[in-house]
DNA sequence: CCAGTTTACCTTTTT
DNA sequence: GGTAAACTGG
């Protein structure tokens, strides 16, 4: 390895180059969209390793997703043959979980501890409230499950949380109980790795001090999307700023993650708290075309809270902006398929071609309209393979195999198939387990009668199981397993079975692609304490939970690129297409009810433009179809925010020359019927006053907004509101002063 | 007492 | 449109 390596180097520009090779001390990068940010910090691990500032054990580098993980890895095998093996490169949660594995008994865990992925999760509470016999509609399992992890994400512990009345007290009562219950049961969840690692490097002295010494450096990658308990976590693992120097790259103004707990003040806090010498800027963009960086910078701009930054390019101003405004949602598509079939005559791949959209119900109009055209797509999101009800059977049974006091895989799978143990049996079952507090296993031999007979063949199933198991290699471990539980049985006589029983062979197959792998890269002998022997069958367990898959999208062939905005970060296309942008769906009508709702959907919009590099379409429909009714919507205020000259509208700006009623019947039907049945519909309902549902209106005080529901008649006629920017409401026409708009 | 059928409910984003 | 709880027949 050379001592200076200018090829690591050369092609930085002059900030890139300045944070590459800063000196080793705490630095906050903020790095903008496209501006080389995953470059920057691998370059970074490269050059300290190739400078002998660090070797590879001294590194640790943490990102959010396993893709950027692998992708670090990658990057950095090909910049310079280093052991990327003793290098802790990963997720937080990866990392926590490497962490406890080395030290479980340090840390109270079995060896064997099971992770709890959040549908796990909440069945383990759903079955935790029905044995402490607490009502669920006073205390939904939802609303219990985002309270523990939002204390957890906050470091706190039961004992640590506020409780003012009875309702908060139970509420603290039941995430105190729901500890014992996974403690009893060997299981963790997601929150629970990383508080349960930050407890254990805080608590054990000789363990933390081993850490503190080994890493020299870490880095930190999406920064603005760590929360609390990360940060803590970082911040003791550096002691406090005094050990290891902290290279922190992140964007406050890709911050989208604030509905889980991400902190965009920690990148202040960093700054201040870590004394940070000197902040970076990279804010050369070299993804997309001018016209499409100003809309991205003028959308950010309207965000109050920022630490500031601005985009440019050395790229032309490309094309204007493409805006569509449609009828409805099915002209929507239908447009996008024509435009894709165009752009495809042009030369283009459908590969180029992305299609974003807020949430994932939009997909299914997209979906139909680019199947119905006979163009190949593929939709990131969705069910991931580890998450498909056969193959979380499946691994419940391996669960099983591991741990039989794993409760929730036992409660999973202990009657699927169907073998006659009802519910009635497993009350009793679980009374008993309650009663002599043991695991539902455990209890099965305290139980009499029919009910201890059937679950004793349940038991001995589980038994065979193992021992068929014992000594065989975990590809073969699964398809016994899969064989003897019946579950290939069950699924071979299901007329709709047949992509299932698909998916078990797949399983299969990825435990023997994973048990490969594992092979190719052992986990060498690492100096830590107790170096993880936990055996292919609880590796993969834990691959299973904690990297549930790739979103199901074959890759190769050349398809349309279907996802969420969010599920688009970190990810660039020549050609994109922003869909529904309309006022409830984006900015999403959920956001706009808490603070700094609007700002992380701005944040949103500002991710999503920043992914096309050099076309990019805008498009919104008058109504919409969801959750089973038509939704009149406005326009979004993003597209509002974008400044005029950078658009090229593909449909006439009606906007204030009539009502969303009138202009879909001015078009004649062209547009398809949409428009008309809404129409009909609302003359049908015989509407009061001349105003119809669907129709934009005026209010002196409120501005703008259009009709999405009408009540009654004459005086006491009301009519519901969607204003662009007083949200909806509620007018008596006889008072209200409203006016066709 | 169990198993298949119907109904209800939900969906903003996810490691 | 898809799953999980409630229902009802065997």
């Amino acid at each position: 390895m050379s001592v200076s390596s200018p090829h690591l180097l050369s092609g930085l520009n002059a900030e890139q180059l300045a944070a590459v090779t800063l000196e080793p001390r705490h630095a906050l990068i903020l790095a903008g969209a496209g501006s080389g940010k995953t470059r920057v910090l691998t370059t970074r691990i490269a050059w300290l390793l190739a400078q002998g500032l660090a070797g590879p054990h001294n590194i640790l580098a943490v990102t959010f997703t396993n893709k950027a993980a692998k992708e670090m890895l990658a990057r950095l095998s090909a910049m310079l043959p280093v052991n990327t093996r003793s290098m802790w490169i990963g997720t937080f949660h990866g990392l926590c979980n490497r962490l406890l594995r080395a030290h479980h008994r340090e840390a109270g865990l079995p060896q064997m501890f099971q992770i709890l992925d959040q549908s796990d999760q909440l069945s383990a509470i759903k079955r935790l409230l029905k044995s402490l016999n607490v009502d669920d509609e006073k205390f939904p399992p939802r609303d219990l499950q985002h309270f523990i992890n939002a204390h957890k994400e906050q470091g706190e512990r039961p004992a640590a949380v506020e409780a003012w009345d009875d309702y908060s007290r139970k509420r603290v009562e039941l995430y105190a109980a729901y500890e014992q219950q996974c403690q009893r049961e060997g299981v963790v969840d997601f929150a629970e790795l990383l508080l349960r690692s930050f407890e254990l490097l805080e608590r054990n002295e000789p363990v933390r001090n081993h850490y503190q010494q080994r890493f020299r450096h870490i880095l930190v990658d999406e920064f603005q999307d760590t929360n609390k308990l990360q940060y803590r976590w970082l911040k003791l693992l550096s002691d406090g700023g005094a050990g290891a120097a902290v290279f922190a790259v992140g964007d406050d103004d890709q911050s989208i993650y604030a509905f889980r707990g991400a902190d965009v003040g920690n990148m202040h806090a960093f700054e201040r708290e870590f004394a940070v010498p000197e902040v970076i800027r990279l804010e050369q963009n070299y993804r997309s075309q001018g016209n499409i960086l100003d809309a991205a910078n003028a959308i950010i701009k309207h965000n109050e809270t920022r630490l500031g930054k601005n985009l440019w390019t050395e790229a032309g101003s490309g094309e204007p902006l493409c805006v569509f405004e449609a009828a409805s949602d099915l002209e929507e598509a239908r447009w996008i398929v024509e435009e894709i079939r165009a752009l495809m005559r042009d030369g283009r791949a459908r590969s180029e071609i992305a299609l974003l959209y807020r949430s994932n119900a939009q997909s299914r109009v997209l979906e139909h309209a680019l199947f119905s055209a006979g163009l190949p797509y593929r939709v990131y999101g969705g069910l991931r393979f580890f998450e498909r009800q056969e193959i979380k059977h499946a691994l419940a049974y391996l669960r099983l195999l591991a741990n039989p006091d794993d409760d929730t895989a036992f409660a999973r799978v202990v009657n699927f198939p169907t073998r006659g143990i009802g519910a009635r049996s497993l009350e009793q079952l679980a009374d008993a387990a309650r009663l002599h507090q043991c695991s539902l296993h455990q209890a099965i031999v305290h139980l009499a009668g029919k009910a201890q007979s059937v679950l004793q063949n349940f038991s001995g199933l589980l038994d065979r199981m193992r021992e068929g198991a014992a000594g065989l290699p975990l590809p073969e471990v699964i398809d016994h397993v899969v064989e003897l539980s019946g579950l290939r049985e069950h699924y071979r006589n299901d007329r709709e079975g047949q992509d299932r029983l698909a998916n078990l062979d797949e399983l299969v197959t990825a435990a023997a692609s994973f048990v490969a792998e594992e092979d190719r890269r052992p986990i060498a002998a690492d100096d830590d304490a107790a170096a993880a022997d936990e055996g292919e069958l609880i590796a993969f367990l834990t691959h299973a939970a904690l990297e549930a898959g790739d979103h199901q999208a074959e890759d190769g062939d050349d398809a349309v690129q279907l996802m969420t905005v969010h599920a688009a970060k970190g990810l660039e296309f020549n050609i994109v297409f922003i869909s529904g942008l309309e006022e409830g769906l984006f900015p999403h009508e959920n956001a706009l009810l808490e603070t700094r709702g609007v700002e992380e959907e701005r944040r949103l919009m500002y991710v999503a433009v920043t992914r096309a590099r050099q076309r990019l379409y805008l498009s919104f429909a008058q109504t919409r179809m969801l959750h089973g009714q038509t939704r009149y919507n406005i326009v979004s205020r993003f597209l509002d925010e974008i400044p005029q000259p950078l658009l090229k509208w593909l449909t006439p700006q009606l906007r204030n020359a009539g009502s969303a009623y009138a202009f879909g019947a001015a078009r004649n039907g062209s547009y398809g019927n949409d428009t008309r049945k809404a129409e009909i519909a609302a003359l049908q309902r015989d509407e009061p006053s001349g105003f119809a549902v669907g129709q934009s209106v005026m209010h002196d005080k409120f501005g703008r907004g259009v009709i999405i529901n009408a009540e009654g008649s004459g005086q006491d006629a009301r009519v519901q509101v969607n204003f662009t920017h007083a949200g909806s409401k509620w007018l008596a026409l006889a008072v209200a002063k409203l006016t066709p708009a």
